[in-house]
DNA sequence: GGGTCTGAAAGCGTATACAATGATCGGCAT
DNA sequence: ATGCCGATCATTGTATACGCTTTCAGACCC
């Protein structure tokens, strides 16, 4: 990809290369906002990764008053983390981070389940099965990056069937922290989501049975948790003298 | 222009008035986000209510940079609304908001009851029970600002006892939306939480009976909801033909 | 030889300046 | 007199400049 001026900014608008000029304000930092966003969900930047303003700045072509803007856009989403005089990295989640998230998941997620299978539509069932397709061929050629992706929408688009707002955009937030921990946390080559899950999900809820999906939800969800291999880096000042003791 | 410098804080640390240099950061400004937040939640700051840029800044004696990244957090809380040229001001929750927050709190918190009975400790016990007991006499006195912030002070600490922190920043969150709600559909006198409910509920976390909790803190909700006068106030565009038809 | 201290550099935090946009108010024509 | 149009004003959006804190490299001392 070309990596510099990642879009080409609002020449056709106003005036040539002038950068000072505002293009089209909130709409080019909804873009900026979605691009990093995206970058982080995809593993295109990984837990860990320093987030420098001044190279963020120059690499979307606005000023670093926006990109610190989005920055902490993205810490209050948890998606990257703020250190006061250290700058942003992408967020590191901890053990004890990704128990509650999945927890909070569980609880949710199966508890929109009746809601959702009493509200969904022809489309909505159209749209979740083509996610589901377009998630399982990404799967088979490799394409990790959007696997996850389509993953993460899928649960997002399901919830906001529900209806209600607060709890879809909760849940949306959810999925991207999942995203990170399954960065940190999941096994190469078994990401996530079973491919055949979200298809059979699917099939409950056209049949209308709330109650199987909220189970097979639950299920679903205890399964990815446990294929997290939860080893507790105790990186932060580890015991030496516990280490080599022996 | 005196500005009456709402926290005199910064003087005593650096020089006298001069207000350019950077004080101690990151403490100030989150000082002044509790300042807003709480005359947000407490009423003092009614729905509607536009925040200009430059008064905050003035009255906080920081730069408007500060004021505006404070800004944004509260919107990204949805306690204030930021529309693109016009500014800051007081979200006013429309209806259809009430419900999904309300039923949200539904889902959450009694679902975190269980655990929050299996977790509950004596100090929270004593910690609830001081909660409850000031906002009754926070009730009886007529300090109504007080009250709200003691009833959502008490639910955001209750879905703390649950260890998901995750979830309690959820729960808080809508706390505050609710205090927001009852700002615009509550009736006068009739605020929120019956006085006596809390003090119930703690007796059945005491008695470490989470089903009962859960169900009472459901009926609780319920009852809140219930006492909210939901007149659907469609001002935006108002269909003038309906009315003016007869 | 290793540890520690110091100077320079880099990056973040804040303030200020400038530009653009929407709102309000006065003037003019009908 | 009223309605429309234009100009000024108020307020936000963005960029840039400056100061402070942290960090890293090299040299000195132990």
């Amino acid at each position: 990809m070309n990596q510099r001026q990642f879009v080409a900014e609002g020449k056709s608008s106003d005036g040539g290369g002038r950068p000072g000029k505002n293009g089209d304000g909130p709409k080019r930092h909804e873009a900026i906002y979605q691009s990093i966003s995206d970058a982080i969900i995809e593993h295109r930047l990984k837990p860990g990764a320093r987030l420098r303003e001044d190279a963020l700045a120059e690499v979307f072509g606005v000023s670093r008053t926006g990109i610190r803007k989005i920055l902490q856009r993205l810490a209050l989403e948890q998606l990257v983390t703020l250190t006061p005089r250290r700058g942003a990295s992408v967020t590191r989640p901890t053990a004890d981070e990704a128990k509650d998230v999945f927890d909070a998941r569980l609880m949710v997620e199966c508890g929109l389940m009746p809601e959702i299978a009493r509200r969904i539509t022809a489309e909505d069932l159209a749209a979740l099965r083509d996610m589901a397709t377009r998630e399982r061929q990404a799967l088979r050629s490799g394409e990790q990056s959007t696997a996850i992706r389509l993953s993460a929408d899928f649960h997002t688009r399901l919830a906001s069937i529900s209806g209600n707002a607060t709890l879809a955009d909760f849940v949306e937030r959810l999925c991207s922290r999942s995203s990170l921990i399954l960065a940190v946390y999941g096994n190469a080559g078994h990401l996530g989501c079973e491919s055949h899950d979200h298809d059979d999900l699917i099939g409950y809820l056209e049949a209308g049975n709330g109650e199987r999906a909220e189970a097979f939800m639950g299920r679903h969800l205890k399964a990815i948790e446990a294929s997290l291999s939860i080893h507790v880096e105790e990186d932060e000042a580890p015991d030496l003298f516990e280490i080599f003791s022996g």
